[in-house]
DNA sequence: ATGATCTCAGTAAACGGTTACTCCCTCTTT
DNA sequence: AAAGAGGGAGTAACCGTTTACTGAGATCAT
């Protein structure tokens, strides 16, 4: 019995008499057999693993994502590798070259980034890079890069999503909105403030920079500026969260000021995270559909690779929530 | 310039001239050269991956289980690959059998598992057929098995925990505590069950079976089994939710029937997740080293295969966190 | 000057599979 | 009965690295 016997009797491609296929099954179960993939990715070809990249996996909404891209690679049959960079471009290198040493079918950026000429410069060598060993790098929850380079984008709709949250507090007669967005440069504030902005301008209501308070996406953030935003005696009857952690936040240093939500003031967050509905006031606030990102940013490169075609750019939509938390002003 | 030479440039366990390294790094770069990773574990040695195997990611705990893993892993030099079985445990089968194909150091189980004997049937054919493939299997959040089997077990004080939990509420005066306990065989479930009824005996409190609703740790059954609890009209003061989801349903059902919390009833709960102290009232908890859990399998598993030795069964502790949600009785 | 030592590059044998190619044996077909 | 067909097994090349071994030239000691 020939290895090459034992080899196609495995792969079940090639007629192997039923006399030995049964010692062959005999002996891989009695030696507890299995292939080892590293040989067998030197000759026959093997699928690559999927790769996430991320911040930090256990942010409510990246989980998510997470989710989706590991459902999406195990449908298609393929492994998924996470890595967190906790927002380490030196790390982020060293994993994209690590990537390519693993063959890795896609590489899946998540989350915004701070669009300077520094990050162009690394996503179009990590796109040729990565290109060139076979693999797609993409892009999840970033605008797309600019000139033509082999990358996918999945991104959701911050500007429409902001736009909406923000006409529901305007509609509801709130003219003074606190808006607490999200770090300046980062795409996805960009965006959001953008859709905050047109929101506004198609109400006839002005924007007041005093009102406009940038900072991390962060619960503690939130707070911290909330707090400022009280005692500096700004004059708001609503809050349009940059994300529901940011909106929690507010939330409690609200409640911390003897305010009632949203009987004194009412609240807009962004994300749609797992217990934004459990809040009291439940929630109300913009759904971003995470788990669907990451199965679109793997379903995208994976059928690209297997020449099914594939777009290159797809925008998939938010949506507005409407739970307890706003209220019409008299 | 053969192969050997840039392979003993690239490794620099080998004298080369300065000149020759010149060249080899200059092609490197211009050929944007990159191991093959199959290749080289083919011949040396690479350090194999981790792997963790969950129910579902997305859960807030296990989101940090596999946080923790991931970074103990990648401090140690190794990759992640992280697969959801969604509680199918012919999947499971499926991903232990790959981790053998891909060589992984470890294989890390994760979550409470109904223990019985088909469960440690699979368990200790997982455990011998991973050891024979040199990797090695972890369970984190379980018991330990029964036997002498090439296990780590990584555990933490589910017993402990709710007996803090459930003394709590008895020495604020609650006698008579509704225990949302979670699935009958459940691991977890049977623990925390044994911590609630060993602090009714240390406080003389007799344990009335009613109170006792067993079900899913999931929200919608916290919600459905207070609301259950609420409609037979039980007498109690107090709840002890199986998990801080539970308890998030339960506070819904509470919250509904008009009761007020902690005024009305006290509540208590499990897992300590992030948003705990965002609910109103912020809920009084245990909280559970979930990252630690991660980081802790890691370490044990790959100091095991370094050699350095590294115990085969920890129990971590766990601590009651004290916010808002239990009121002492007049 | 000559052998010993050292430095550094090349050769070739693994590592564990897959697969094209070869070849033998049996079963048909005429 | 001889030739052809086809099933089923073995042989060997190859995938991309690492590394023990070989050996050529330079340097050094005697």
């Amino acid at each position: 019995m020939s290895v090459a016997t034992v080899s196609r009797t495995l792969a079940g491609n090639y007629p192997v008499s039923t006399e030995t296929r049964a010692r062959v099954m005999a002996a891989v179960e009695a030696l507890h057999y299995v292939v080892n993939v590293h040989a067998k990715a030197l000759s026959g070809r093997v699928a690559g693993p999927v790769a996430l990249v991320i911040k930090d996996i256990t942010g409510p909404s990246l989980a998510h994502v997470a989710a989706g891209v590991e459902q999406e690679a195990a449908d298609r049959g393929r492994l998924s590798l996470v890595c967190a960079t906790h927002d380490d471009p030196a790390r982020e290198d060293d994993l994209v070259q690590l990537m390519r040493e693993q063959h890795a079918a896609a590489v899946v950026l998540v989350g915004g980034a701070v669009q300077d000429e520094a990050y162009r410069r690394r996503m179009a060598e990590y796109a040729t890079a990565l290109d060139a060993a076979g693999s797609r790098l993409v892009l999840v929850g970033r605008p797309p890069l600019p000139g033509d380079l082999p990358v996918t984008v999945v991104e959701y709709d911050n500007r429409g999503g902001a736009f909406q949250a923000t006409d529901h507090l305007l509609t509801a007669g709130h003219q003074h909105v606190l808006f607490l967005s999200g770090a300046p440069g980062l795409s996805t504030s960009e965006q959001r403030g953008d859709g905050f902005r047109h929101a506004l301008r198609a109400h006839g209501v002005a924007y007041q920079e005093e009102l406009d308070l940038p900072g991390p996406y962060t619960r503690l953030s939130g707070y911290q500026r909330t707090k400022q935003a009280l005692a500096a005696g700004l004059a708001f009857t609503a809050v349009f969260a940059g994300t529901d952690m940011v909106a929690t936040g507010a939330l409690a240093a609200l409640r911390e000021a003897g305010l009632d939500v949203p009987g004194d003031v009412s609240i807009v967050g962004f994300d749609d995270v797992p217990f934004a509905a459990d809040l009291s006031p439940a929630l109300t606030t913009v759904r971003v559909p995470y788990e669907d990102l990451g199965r679109t940013a793997v379903r995208l490169a994976l059928e690209r690779e297997e020449r099914i075609g594939g777009d290159d750019h797809v925008v998939l939509s938010t949506q507005l929530v409407i739970r307890q938390s706003v209220r019409a002003l008299p």
